[in-house]
DNA sequence: TTATTAGGATACCATATGGTATCCTAAATC
DNA sequence: GATTTAGGATACCATATGGTATCCTAATAA
């Protein structure tokens, strides 16, 4: 999944999908500069991310996305909230919501970040 | 900066550095079954996202964790909030405070879904 | 039935990436 | 000064990655 989206044409596919429509490869393809191959390569390791969802309409491949897997990497950034937070410490109390539902919305002092 | 992420040993790093404290090479190399060189050079990565900060002390080097590029990554997230939303609609709200980004709350179109 | 067309499947290429091995520089230590 | 040691620099290797070109399959349209 952070390989998924460290490669600029997938996140702008994301974006472009990001709406929750559905679009065929056909569609997609004009928006990007290379092949309907590549695009199409492209989504499928997106896929493989479980990052879209395709699904056969005849002959053609309609993709719609799913965010779901991101919820991964807010897990992962919540780790670091420390390091910004106090304005925007709600971040964390989410990532403790999903842990153990605390409600402290205590904003952290940065203990040892004496720099 | 999603490309220094993407990988699972800059991952463990920063997990490993995310205290604050700063460790020289010597001391993380044990973390990890490759060699100094190796590892040296993922710090490096990691150094070039900005994620750490090198600081040569006599002859060692010592790394410290800088959690700011991952901003990049919160508000990046923060475009596919609405999937989960509702209840972490707050994420969204900071996001257009940092933009301005429509925030229409409308769900799914799903016009086509006929899955 | 025959074209036409969307898109999957390969094959292939160039470059990026993760890694080791080896050598070099400079700071501690004797 | 001579030795040891942390870690940078470079060369090199194997594999992964992004991409195109080409062919194949199947659904639609004539």
């Amino acid at each position: 999944m952070f390989q998924a989206i460290a490669d600029p044409t997938r996140r702008e596919l994301l974006q472009l999908l990001r709406t929750g429509e559905e679009f065929p490869l056909k569609g997609i393809t004009p928006h990007f500069s290379m092949t309907r191959a590549a695009v199409s390569k492209h989504l499928h390791i997106l896929s493989d991310a479980g990052l879209v969802h395709e699904r056969r309409v005849g002959r053609e491949t309609r993709y719609r996305m799913n965010a779901d897997p991101l919820l991964e990497l807010r897990r992962w950034l919540a780790f670091f909230e420390r390091y910004w937070d106090n304005k925007l410490g709600m971040l964390k109390m989410i990532a403790e919501t999903e842990h153990e539902a605390a409600g402290a919305k205590s904003d952290q002092p940065a203990a040892q970040d004496g720099k």
